[in-house]
DNA sequence: ACTATCTGTTGACGTCGTGTCAATAGACAT
DNA sequence: ATGTCTATTGACACGACGTCAACAGATAGT
């Protein structure tokens, strides 16, 4: 099962023991939730001694962090059509937005566990903080915040919108309620689910943003 | 200056000495996050030792556990005219509540700190974690998904939309950014700061389930 | 006023997880 | 075979936690 596993007593290269960490890591929280993790508990998932840790990672902050480094920026990729894009009718941006709001709730299924970790790591530690809440999120609010000013100035959404609040509110919303329905450890997480996610998550953005409906 | 913080080797009531921790825990949250707040920190701002901590509280969890039932319930009281309403149009709905979402605001405002903490406080414990998402906020999100129910069935609000998984997504957006705006321990709150961030929500809330505007 | 009792209070202890460091022992080159 | 390099670890000190027996201030009874 574990072939890859690293064994006690034995060198390995740097980066071999530094990824067999950080899949230890994942693994761990794919089962338990982030308050749980100790570097005892990730170390003894690889064959390697508690010590070892520090040679890779600085504590277990540092390690969720690197974690967040292989998804951060998926969450970014999978909007940028919407985000970049410009000149659509409502009805158009409304089918992109929905497109990347599914994509984006993907993305947060598949790594949801990890994600979590992350966030619960961000109020305890302030450098997880630094890099999830005012790297990666604030980024994601000014993006989508640009996107808003446009469409407020070429008419495809109301003028009393203010974008910057706006929209920090939606990625905001977004964040933790995909947090809160795909990131817990136990939870098996069905089609009809994700389904049913998104579909609310599109209608307050679209609704909110291009006054789609009655 | 601090005539009546509990001074050292003297006897007290039970609820005295109670009151004078959680005072000073509040005192506390107003400057420091959750994560530095420590049980020796705590019981240095009164005129006890330590091991008197465990005498009332069960541990750093159980104290914010007991901040949070003073403020709960008021997070209730203030939606309350919104939560329980109907019949109402469009309109008249969208006031009320605009109006709720305001006195929200002003209570985070108020209790910032605090509330900043139990969510904190959450991540890292189970207990915590049960009394205030599955306690309090999922209580509100069985509140709201009735009113959006009740909404929907009316002809008020469109039949799309999902009242439990539209509740969810509101409620979370509102509990996240609230805390995002007033939940910082340093930040000075002033009130247009204050007035964007309900016009924002109310943009949110209001354009979601009643569709005003374009 | 003296004493006994009750109980709020605390010094001292054991525990747990952390982060460090000198010493150890594989792997590789010569 | 031998030496060098460095990944690895046993052992240590630290900080915060939670507990407990012992202490001492308040109160009641005489």
């Amino acid at each position: 099962m574990t072939e890859d596993s690293v064994s006690r007593r034995r060198r390995h290269r740097p980066e071999e023991a530094e990824r067999a960490i950080l899949a230890a890591a994942r693994s761990f929280l794919e089962s338990n939730p982030f308050r749980e993790m100790t570097v005892e508990g990730v170390m003894a998932r690889t064959g390697l001694s508690r010590p070892a840790f520090y040679a890779y990672f600085r504590d277990r902050y540092d390690l969720v962090t690197r974690l967040l480094e292989g998804i951060g920026g998926l969450l970014f990729a999978v909007d940028r059509r919407w985000l970049v894009g410009a000149e659509e009718s409502r009805k158009e941006a409304s089918v992109v937005l929905a497109d990347a709001l599914r994509r984006g709730a993907e993305t947060f299924v598949r790594y949801g566990p990890v994600l979590r970790a992350i966030s619960d790591a961000a109020s305890q530690d302030a450098r997880v903080e630094g890099v999830y809440r005012y790297g990666l999120i604030e980024r994601l609010v000014d993006a989508v915040a640009d996107r808003i000013e446009r469409d407020v100035e070429t008419g495809l959404s109301p003028d009393d919108l203010e974008p910057e609040e706006t929209a920090r509110a939606l990625v905001l919303m977004t964040e933790r309620y995909l947090l809160d329905a795909f990131g817990k450890p136990e939870e098996c997480t069905t089609r009809e689910k994700t389904g049913a996610v998104v579909e609310a998550l599109v209608s307050v953005w679209v609704r909110t943003l291009y006054g789609l409906g009655p």
